[in-house]
DNA sequence: CTAATATAGTTCAAGATTGAATAATATGCA
DNA sequence: TGCATATTATTCAATCTTGAACTATATTAG
Protein backbone atom coordinates (compact mmCIF):
# COMPACT_ATOMS: atom_id res chain seq x y z
CA UNK A 1 0.00 0.00 0.00
CA UNK A 2 1.31 3.49 -1.03
CA UNK A 3 -0.49 6.72 0.31
CA UNK A 4 0.75 8.53 -2.59
CA UNK A 5 -0.79 6.79 -5.59
CA UNK A 6 -2.77 10.16 -6.76
CA UNK A 7 0.00 12.16 -7.86
CA UNK A 8 1.35 11.77 -11.22
CA UNK A 9 4.98 10.32 -11.40
CA UNK A 10 6.41 14.17 -12.13
CA UNK A 11 4.15 15.73 -9.24
CA UNK A 12 5.42 12.87 -6.88
CA UNK A 13 8.86 13.63 -7.50
CA UNK A 14 8.29 17.48 -7.56
CA UNK A 15 6.90 17.08 -3.79
CA UNK A 16 9.30 15.07 -3.27
CA UNK A 17 12.51 16.86 -4.31
CA UNK A 18 10.68 19.95 -3.05
CA UNK A 19 10.34 18.17 0.89
CA UNK A 20 13.70 17.10 0.73
CA UNK A 21 15.84 19.66 -1.17
CA UNK A 22 14.07 22.67 1.15
CA UNK A 23 14.76 21.40 4.22
CA UNK A 24 18.08 20.34 3.01
CA UNK A 25 19.08 23.84 2.07
CA UNK A 26 17.49 25.65 4.92
CA UNK A 27 19.34 23.19 7.46
CA UNK A 28 22.42 23.65 5.60
CA UNK A 29 22.32 27.57 5.78
CA UNK A 30 21.17 27.42 9.22
CA UNK A 31 23.50 25.73 10.77
CA UNK A 32 26.45 27.85 9.02
CA UNK A 33 25.29 30.88 10.15
CA UNK A 34 24.86 29.65 13.50
CA UNK A 35 28.10 27.90 13.67
CA UNK A 36 29.52 31.26 11.56
CA UNK A 37 28.30 33.95 12.21
CA UNK A 38 26.93 33.71 16.04
CA UNK A 39 23.46 34.74 15.50
CA UNK A 40 20.67 32.49 14.02
CA UNK A 41 18.95 32.36 11.08
CA UNK A 42 15.39 33.66 12.32
CA UNK A 43 16.94 36.42 14.33
CA UNK A 44 18.93 37.53 11.35
CA UNK A 45 15.95 37.57 9.33
CA UNK A 46 14.18 40.01 11.41
CA UNK A 47 17.45 42.14 11.87
CA UNK A 48 17.82 41.77 7.39
CA UNK A 49 14.05 42.72 7.22
CA UNK A 50 14.52 45.99 9.74
CA UNK A 51 17.92 46.82 7.71
CA UNK A 52 16.08 47.19 4.70
CA UNK A 53 12.74 49.26 5.54
CA UNK A 54 12.78 52.73 5.83
CA UNK A 55 14.55 54.26 9.34
CA UNK A 56 14.90 50.94 9.94
CA UNK A 57 11.80 50.26 11.67
CA UNK A 58 8.74 48.40 10.97
CA UNK A 59 5.10 47.90 12.90
CA UNK A 60 5.24 44.49 14.17
CA UNK A 61 2.71 43.32 12.77
CA UNK A 62 4.04 44.01 9.31
CA UNK A 63 6.97 42.22 10.27
CA UNK A 64 5.34 39.51 11.26
CA UNK A 65 3.90 39.18 8.03
CA UNK A 66 7.09 39.33 6.40
CA UNK A 67 8.40 36.37 8.15
CA UNK A 68 5.13 34.47 8.20
CA UNK A 69 5.83 34.59 12.08
CA UNK A 70 2.34 34.69 14.29
CA UNK A 71 1.83 37.73 16.37
CA UNK A 72 3.00 35.91 19.63
CA UNK A 73 6.19 34.12 18.24
CA UNK A 74 7.06 37.70 17.31
CA UNK A 75 6.52 39.37 20.33
CA UNK A 76 8.92 36.90 22.20
CA UNK A 77 11.26 36.68 19.10
CA UNK A 78 11.99 40.41 19.55
CA UNK A 79 11.94 40.22 23.32
CA UNK A 80 14.93 37.91 22.81
CA UNK A 81 16.34 40.34 20.29
CA UNK A 82 15.80 43.68 22.76
CA UNK A 83 17.39 41.40 25.68
CA UNK A 84 20.47 41.09 23.38
CA UNK A 85 20.31 45.14 22.34
CA UNK A 86 20.00 44.21 18.19
CA UNK A 87 16.50 46.03 17.99
CA UNK A 88 14.29 48.20 20.39
CA UNK A 89 10.44 49.23 20.47
CA UNK A 90 8.76 51.93 20.10
CA UNK A 91 5.41 53.05 20.35
CA UNK A 92 3.15 54.73 17.43
CA UNK A 93 2.13 57.99 17.68
CA UNK A 94 -0.54 57.84 15.09
CA UNK A 95 -1.74 54.89 15.73
CA UNK A 96 -1.83 53.84 19.88
CA UNK A 97 -2.17 50.58 19.46
CA UNK A 98 0.70 49.65 17.66
CA UNK A 99 4.52 49.44 18.21
CA UNK A 100 7.74 49.67 16.03
CA UNK A 101 10.74 47.23 15.95
CA UNK A 102 13.60 49.30 15.25
CA UNK A 103 17.09 48.48 14.45
CA UNK A 104 19.75 49.21 16.74
CA UNK A 105 23.46 50.37 16.23
CA UNK A 106 24.17 47.48 17.90
CA UNK A 107 22.13 45.06 15.46
CA UNK A 108 22.85 46.78 12.41
CA UNK A 109 27.12 45.91 13.45
CA UNK A 110 26.08 42.03 14.02
CA UNK A 111 24.10 42.02 10.91
CA UNK A 112 26.65 43.27 9.14
CA UNK A 113 29.27 41.05 10.65
CA UNK A 114 26.93 37.97 9.53
CA UNK A 115 25.98 39.07 6.23
CA UNK A 116 29.38 37.79 4.60
CA UNK A 117 28.74 34.21 6.55
CA UNK A 118 25.03 33.96 5.66
CA UNK A 119 26.13 35.58 1.86
CA UNK A 120 28.45 32.15 1.30
CA UNK A 121 26.12 29.37 2.98
CA UNK A 122 23.33 30.40 0.31
CA UNK A 123 26.01 30.51 -2.20
CA UNK A 124 27.13 27.01 -0.92
CA UNK A 125 23.71 25.67 -0.28
CA UNK A 126 22.48 26.77 -3.66
CA UNK A 127 23.97 28.98 -5.87
CA UNK A 128 27.26 27.01 -6.31
CA UNK A 129 24.93 24.44 -7.82
CA UNK A 130 23.29 26.52 -10.07
CA UNK A 131 23.67 27.88 -13.44
CA UNK A 132 21.87 31.29 -14.61
CA UNK A 133 19.19 29.40 -16.64
CA UNK A 134 18.55 26.91 -13.80
CA UNK A 135 18.13 30.65 -11.46
CA UNK A 136 15.87 32.29 -13.99
CA UNK A 137 13.74 28.99 -14.05
CA UNK A 138 13.54 28.78 -10.29
CA UNK A 139 12.25 32.60 -10.48
CA UNK A 140 9.54 31.64 -12.72
CA UNK A 141 8.67 28.82 -10.75
CA UNK A 142 8.49 30.50 -7.30
CA UNK A 143 6.43 33.20 -9.24
CA UNK A 144 3.99 30.82 -10.55
CA UNK A 145 3.50 29.36 -7.35
CA UNK A 146 3.73 31.94 -4.49
CA UNK A 147 1.62 34.67 -7.38
CA UNK A 148 0.68 37.64 -5.64
CA UNK A 149 2.13 37.24 -2.38
CA UNK A 150 -1.21 36.94 -1.11
CA UNK A 151 -0.49 34.97 2.12
CA UNK A 152 -2.30 33.74 5.18
CA UNK A 153 0.58 34.01 7.91
CA UNK A 154 -0.36 31.80 10.43
CA UNK A 155 -2.80 32.79 13.08
CA UNK B 1 22.32 50.25 3.37
CA UNK B 2 21.70 46.90 2.06
CA UNK B 3 23.06 43.59 3.41
CA UNK B 4 22.20 41.59 -0.03
CA UNK B 5 23.75 43.90 -2.65
CA UNK B 6 26.60 40.57 -3.16
CA UNK B 7 23.91 38.40 -5.21
CA UNK B 8 23.36 39.16 -8.66
CA UNK B 9 19.32 40.44 -9.14
CA UNK B 10 17.92 36.88 -10.43
CA UNK B 11 19.87 35.11 -7.20
CA UNK B 12 18.18 37.77 -4.96
CA UNK B 13 15.11 37.11 -6.60
CA UNK B 14 15.25 33.25 -6.00
CA UNK B 15 16.34 33.61 -3.07
CA UNK B 16 13.58 35.84 -1.99
CA UNK B 17 11.49 33.80 -3.92
CA UNK B 18 12.77 30.18 -2.55
CA UNK B 19 12.32 31.86 1.16
CA UNK B 20 8.89 33.38 0.60
CA UNK B 21 7.24 29.97 -1.36
CA UNK B 22 8.54 27.32 0.22
CA UNK B 23 7.45 29.18 3.87
CA UNK B 24 3.96 29.84 2.55
CA UNK B 25 3.72 26.63 0.84
CA UNK B 26 4.62 24.01 4.12
CA UNK B 27 2.38 26.82 6.20
CA UNK B 28 -1.26 26.14 3.83
CA UNK B 29 -0.22 22.42 3.61
CA UNK B 30 0.62 22.01 7.50
CA UNK B 31 -2.56 24.40 7.95
CA UNK B 32 -4.92 22.60 5.86
CA UNK B 33 -3.86 19.00 7.62
CA UNK B 34 -4.06 19.80 10.91
CA UNK B 35 -6.79 21.51 10.45
CA UNK B 36 -8.77 18.86 7.93
CA UNK B 37 -7.18 15.44 9.11
CA UNK B 38 -6.58 16.22 12.84
CA UNK B 39 -2.91 15.20 12.85
CA UNK B 40 -0.07 17.43 12.55
CA UNK B 41 2.20 17.44 9.50
CA UNK B 42 5.00 15.82 11.36
CA UNK B 43 3.25 13.16 12.39
CA UNK B 44 1.55 12.54 9.47
CA UNK B 45 5.42 12.66 7.34
CA UNK B 46 6.52 9.43 9.85
CA UNK B 47 3.32 7.54 9.57
CA UNK B 48 4.30 8.09 5.76
CA UNK B 49 7.91 6.85 5.62
CA UNK B 50 6.52 3.83 7.55
CA UNK B 51 4.02 2.79 5.33
CA UNK B 52 6.44 2.70 2.75
CA UNK B 53 8.87 0.54 4.39
CA UNK B 54 9.24 -2.67 4.46
CA UNK B 55 7.37 -4.28 6.59
CA UNK B 56 5.84 -1.03 8.16
CA UNK B 57 8.84 -0.38 10.01
CA UNK B 58 12.30 1.46 10.54
CA UNK B 59 15.05 1.78 12.02
CA UNK B 60 15.06 4.82 14.17
CA UNK B 61 18.47 6.46 12.89
CA UNK B 62 16.84 5.79 9.56
CA UNK B 63 13.98 7.40 9.90
CA UNK B 64 15.63 10.58 11.52
CA UNK B 65 17.85 10.87 8.21
CA UNK B 66 14.75 10.76 6.21
CA UNK B 67 13.33 12.93 7.94
CA UNK B 68 16.05 15.23 8.47
CA UNK B 69 15.17 15.05 12.32
CA UNK B 70 17.74 15.33 15.07
CA UNK B 71 17.76 11.73 16.87
CA UNK B 72 16.52 13.88 20.33
CA UNK B 73 13.25 15.28 18.17
CA UNK B 74 12.62 11.99 16.33
CA UNK B 75 12.73 10.37 19.86
CA UNK B 76 10.01 12.20 21.32
CA UNK B 77 7.94 12.45 18.53
CA UNK B 78 8.06 8.76 18.00
CA UNK B 79 6.83 8.91 21.83
CA UNK B 80 4.03 10.93 21.45
CA UNK B 81 2.72 8.40 18.15
CA UNK B 82 3.70 5.72 20.83
CA UNK B 83 1.14 7.23 23.23
CA UNK B 84 -1.47 8.19 20.29
CA UNK B 85 -1.16 4.78 19.68
CA UNK B 86 -0.01 5.13 15.76
CA UNK B 87 3.54 3.33 16.10
CA UNK B 88 5.19 1.25 18.62
CA UNK B 89 8.59 0.02 18.99
CA UNK B 90 10.57 -2.92 18.81
CA UNK B 91 14.20 -3.65 19.58
CA UNK B 92 16.49 -4.99 16.79
CA UNK B 93 17.79 -8.49 17.43
CA UNK B 94 20.88 -8.12 15.13
CA UNK B 95 22.03 -4.98 16.39
CA UNK B 96 20.87 -4.94 20.33
CA UNK B 97 21.39 -1.17 20.43
CA UNK B 98 19.08 -0.54 17.57
CA UNK B 99 14.95 0.05 17.61
CA UNK B 100 12.42 0.07 15.14
CA UNK B 101 9.68 2.38 14.81
CA UNK B 102 6.57 0.21 13.62
CA UNK B 103 3.59 0.96 12.31
CA UNK B 104 0.40 0.11 14.32
CA UNK B 105 -3.32 -0.93 12.46
CA UNK B 106 -4.39 2.06 14.19
CA UNK B 107 -1.53 4.19 12.69
CA UNK B 108 -2.03 2.96 9.31
CA UNK B 109 -5.32 3.98 9.85
CA UNK B 110 -4.99 7.22 10.67
CA UNK B 111 -2.97 7.85 7.86
CA UNK B 112 -5.20 6.66 5.19
CA UNK B 113 -7.92 8.93 6.20
CA UNK B 114 -5.67 11.79 6.47
CA UNK B 115 -3.96 10.76 3.19
CA UNK B 116 -6.94 12.63 0.76
CA UNK B 117 -7.12 15.62 2.72
CA UNK B 118 -3.05 15.90 2.70
CA UNK B 119 -3.13 15.31 -1.48
CA UNK B 120 -5.83 17.85 -2.01
CA UNK B 121 -3.97 20.38 0.54
CA UNK B 122 -0.70 19.72 -1.78
CA UNK B 123 -2.92 20.11 -4.97
CA UNK B 124 -4.80 23.68 -4.01
CA UNK B 125 -1.04 24.44 -2.31
CA UNK B 126 1.15 23.91 -5.43
CA UNK B 127 0.12 21.75 -7.90
CA UNK B 128 -3.18 23.45 -9.11
CA UNK B 129 -0.75 26.36 -10.20
CA UNK B 130 1.62 24.64 -11.84
CA UNK B 131 1.85 23.28 -15.42
CA UNK B 132 3.38 19.74 -16.74
CA UNK B 133 6.49 21.99 -17.94
CA UNK B 134 6.68 23.46 -14.22
CA UNK B 135 6.73 20.43 -12.54
CA UNK B 136 9.30 18.86 -15.12
CA UNK B 137 11.48 22.21 -14.51
CA UNK B 138 10.98 22.20 -10.75
CA UNK B 139 12.44 18.61 -10.77
CA UNK B 140 15.26 19.80 -12.65
CA UNK B 141 15.70 22.35 -10.52
CA UNK B 142 15.71 20.23 -7.22
CA UNK B 143 18.04 17.56 -9.05
CA UNK B 144 20.33 20.73 -9.31
CA UNK B 145 20.75 21.55 -5.99
CA UNK B 146 20.11 17.99 -3.78
CA UNK B 147 21.86 16.15 -6.11
CA UNK B 148 23.03 13.14 -4.43
CA UNK B 149 21.27 13.69 -1.63
CA UNK B 150 24.08 13.18 0.63
CA UNK B 151 22.54 15.32 3.39
CA UNK B 152 23.94 16.50 6.61
CA UNK B 153 20.74 15.74 8.76
CA UNK B 154 21.01 17.64 12.18
CA UNK B 155 23.39 16.43 14.74
C1' DC C 1 -22.44 59.83 20.24
C1' DT C 2 -22.45 55.04 21.46
C1' DA C 3 -22.39 50.24 21.07
C1' DA C 4 -20.52 46.63 18.57
C1' DT C 5 -16.85 44.88 16.23
C1' DA C 6 -12.17 44.74 14.57
C1' DT C 7 -7.21 45.28 15.05
C1' DA C 8 -2.46 45.56 17.47
C1' DG C 9 0.22 43.67 20.55
C1' DT C 10 1.26 41.05 24.79
C1' DT C 11 0.93 37.32 28.28
C1' DC C 12 0.71 32.77 29.91
C1' DA C 13 0.71 27.81 29.97
C1' DA C 14 1.24 23.76 27.31
C1' DG C 15 3.79 21.51 23.95
C1' DA C 16 7.92 20.93 20.90
C1' DT C 17 12.90 21.34 19.70
C1' DT C 18 17.77 21.72 20.69
C1' DG C 19 22.09 20.28 22.22
C1' DA C 20 24.91 18.33 25.67
C1' DA C 21 25.41 14.40 28.58
C1' DT C 22 24.67 9.55 29.25
C1' DA C 23 24.19 4.47 28.70
C1' DA C 24 24.50 0.56 26.01
C1' DT C 25 26.39 -1.94 22.34
C1' DA C 26 29.55 -2.51 18.12
C1' DT C 27 33.69 -2.20 15.50
C1' DG C 28 38.55 -1.71 14.41
C1' DC C 29 43.14 -2.39 15.49
C1' DA C 30 47.33 -3.67 18.07
C1' DT D 1 41.93 -10.76 23.33
C1' DG D 2 41.38 -6.10 24.98
C1' DC D 3 41.36 -1.21 24.48
C1' DA D 4 40.00 2.86 22.05
C1' DT D 5 36.71 4.77 19.28
C1' DA D 6 32.11 4.95 16.97
C1' DT D 7 27.32 4.34 16.73
C1' DT D 8 22.46 4.06 18.50
C1' DA D 9 19.15 5.81 21.16
C1' DT D 10 17.48 8.22 25.20
C1' DT D 11 17.23 11.81 28.90
C1' DC D 12 17.25 16.35 30.76
C1' DA D 13 17.34 21.31 31.02
C1' DA D 14 17.13 25.35 28.42
C1' DT D 15 15.03 27.57 24.71
C1' DC D 16 11.41 28.38 21.45
C1' DT D 17 6.66 28.06 19.44
C1' DT D 18 1.68 27.70 19.68
C1' DG D 19 -2.81 29.15 20.63
C1' DA D 20 -6.08 31.02 23.63
C1' DA D 21 -7.12 34.78 26.64
C1' DC D 22 -6.50 39.49 27.53
C1' DT D 23 -5.73 44.72 27.28
C1' DA D 24 -5.88 48.68 24.79
C1' DT D 25 -7.06 51.36 20.98
C1' DA D 26 -9.49 52.19 16.48
C1' DT D 27 -13.32 51.91 13.27
C1' DT D 28 -17.95 51.25 11.79
C1' DA D 29 -22.91 51.25 11.92
C1' DG D 30 -27.02 52.81 13.92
Amino acid sequence: MTVTEWLSEDEMLFWLGFLATTGSVMAEVEAAVKADAGINFDDYEVLVHLSEADDHELRMSDLGDRLLHSRSRLTQRVDRLTKKGFVRRHKSAEDRRGTYAVLTDEGLAILQKAAPDHLRAVRTALFDKLDADLVRTGCNLFAAIHSNGQDEPPK
